[in-house]
DNA sequence: TCCTAGATAGAAAGCGCTTGCTGTAACGCT
DNA sequence: AGCGTTACAGCAAGCGCTTTCTATCTAGGA
């Protein structure tokens, strides 16, 4: 029924060593040997089988992504641009490789039984991206995870994610702490004295980063931060906005908010003028990453700027071993501070 | 070195056979031995070898979902749902299947190659989403393609695409033009009688379908259309905010854009403002797939919602099998019209 | 002209797993 | 007590490819 690498050999009169190696083109064919043995391939319209091939050879051409949330854009540049460089079809790369993308929707157990299953099927490297989740056990069934795969031959590059010392992985990290820093005092330095910050889910190494940067901005400014401006949620529009209305609803005196990316920071955008109040006369809003969209709020949203396609495009030449490592296996990717409308001198 | 299932046999007291059964479960094994051969699996940590079980059992537990864009949150919506019912890690499925997405980047030889890839790897599902290339050569190759796929016992789905004739693929095809002529009519509903349409790029049939509903709108409301008020560009924001410049080039007394999608939407937006008019005081703009971030726009977007998740997850399950396939096997998903703010009666 | 090295091609041994078929022991039935 | 079942477990034959080792042939070199 199906083509197998036998049929071809049979009809281009050959061994079937010959055809496995005209196909792998790591061995000397004579030309014309090689010329017969194309044709017979297309001829017969062969396709060789994965599985086999892996099987034999030890290798598969299989390279995973993870990331935690596949609708968010956010986690597709990253993923786009770690693909293009994966080779895969088109790519620039030579060897044809099928960079496959991993929705972990968040779920630590996912993570882990994705990385399972890029192990069973041998991958050929596998880039996580995005925050890493800190609670202690799953870091250690990580970490352990990781060690096995590297142990195995599989290339592990983290890319906006935190190092994961001693399991072999590569490191591109964004520096979360010294951008959500930068931004804080950006507004500080406008005059705002009392700041909102609405967090991603807590343990999360993004969000605990990036509130960081925060706090350490208002303590170097002498501000002393009352718990009840910081309210935990997730990465959405939704969650910004109900965390912006239990904000306001603690203090109204705020002239400020800070989100913990851009998606959340939207959802504040509407909670405010929700609730009357404009942006930034009343309260300015600043976000996170600089997606496509933040530009087109109105008013246009300040923000961090994070090189999600560049380090994406690194993180990826990195795992097909096309570019060196950085020294120490890891680097760190810093933001820009992108000051846009929503951001103004507090009123009064 | 790695482990083996052979290992695992010794170390359980048992044959291969019987651990394979184990780890497979559909073969009787006593309660006692299953215990036995769990315990020698976790004590030594193996992990099956995948290609060798694909190849032994010619079939694996990939399943591609390939999407356009992955930047895009209108697909990564559609694979985020698709990749939650494929099972995968946490889904609700029984087997463990890998759901990988692949991103073509619009490409017809990126699609075929990983049609290509994916066949090579024997997997056991394709979901192709989102609108395909309408050139000749190219719908032959990818019929042809995926035909062999089925052929080769490939379940093959397409979600929010046009049906595939005598392919043996399963067809979610979302009703664009009726969409498009619903918008339409609600604009000339307001008053209009002078709309620009921003359409996607040519050769899409998401472009033409959309194009189309809009034409019959316009048509079938006696409106002549001028043939400057149409302008091809990306789906994208950048694209949108081009067209819209030239549109308004072309003819300022337009009192309405249509746009491809929201992102082009959103472009249209910045360029009007941009050029000093005010939505939808002086220009209305309706966009298309009701994106997350289409109400956070100023004013929100008319545009019409695409039930991207719920179709998502049904390709998903008919693509495991979990669910019965459309009668004909072919599916209508209709959109739905949300009338929001950018959208008003025209000026004068 | 004979010998050796270089260049190709083939033979065959797996890679690690699945599964049809073949035992074998325990069970229930008459 | 004897026999047909049923329930497990093992044997062994591949699945389709890669790769080492060996064989063959041709071209130089002495």
């Amino acid at each position: 029924m199906t083509v197998t690498l036998a049929d071809v050999a049979a009809r281009a009169q050959v061994s079937p060593a010959t055809v496995s190696r005209v196909l792998n083109g790591n061995y000397p064919v004579a030309a014309s040997t090689r010329e017969r043995v194309l044709r017979a391939v297309d001829e017969l319209d062969y396709v060789l089988n994965g599985p086999a091939s892996s099987l034999a050879a030890a290798t598969s051409d299989l390279v995973g992504i993870l990331v935690n949330d596949i609708a968010d854009p956010f986690f597709g540049i990253m993923a786009g641009a770690i693909q293009s460089e994966i080779g895969g079809p088109g790519g620039r790369a030579g060897g044809e490789r099928l960079g496959v993308v991993c929705n972990t929707g968040g779920s630590p157990e996912r993570e882990l039984t994705y990385l399972t299953l890029l192990q069973r099927q041998r991958a050929a490297a596998v880039v996580l991206t995005g925050g890493a989740t800190e609670a202690a056990p799953h870091q250690a069934a990580m970490s352990a995870k990781l060690r096995k795969l590297a142990d195995a031959g599989t290339r592990i590059v983290l890319c906006g994610r935190p190092p994961a010392p001693e399991t072999g992985a590569f490191a591109l990290t964004f520096d979360n702490r010294g951008g959500g820093r930068e931004l804080t005092e950006h507004l500080i330095g406008l005059g705002h004295r009392r700041l909102g910050y609405i967090a991603g889910p807590e343990e999360r190494t993004t969000t605990r980063h990036r509130l960081e940067g925060h706090r350490a901005a208002l303590s170097a400014h002498g501000i002393e931060e009352d718990p009840r401006w910081t309210v935990h949620g997730r990465y959405d529009r939704r969650s910004g906005y109900e965390a912006t209305l239990e904000l306001l609803r603690r203090d109204p005196s705020l002239t400020a908010v800070v989100a913990a990316n851009d998606s959340v920071a939207l959802g504040a955008c509407a909670a405010l003028r929700d609730s009357g109040l404009r942006i930034p006369d009343d309260v300015s809003v600043a976000g996170f990453d600089d997606l496509p969209f933040s530009i087109d709020a109105v008013p246009a949203l300040t923000t961090v700027r994070l090189p999600l396609a560049e380090a994406g495009a690194r993180a990826g030449r990195i795992a097909m071993g096309r570019e060196e490592p950085p020294p120490g296996g890891i680097a760190t990717v810093r933001g820009e501070l992108m000051v846009r409308g929503s951001s103004g001198v507090p009123r009064g």
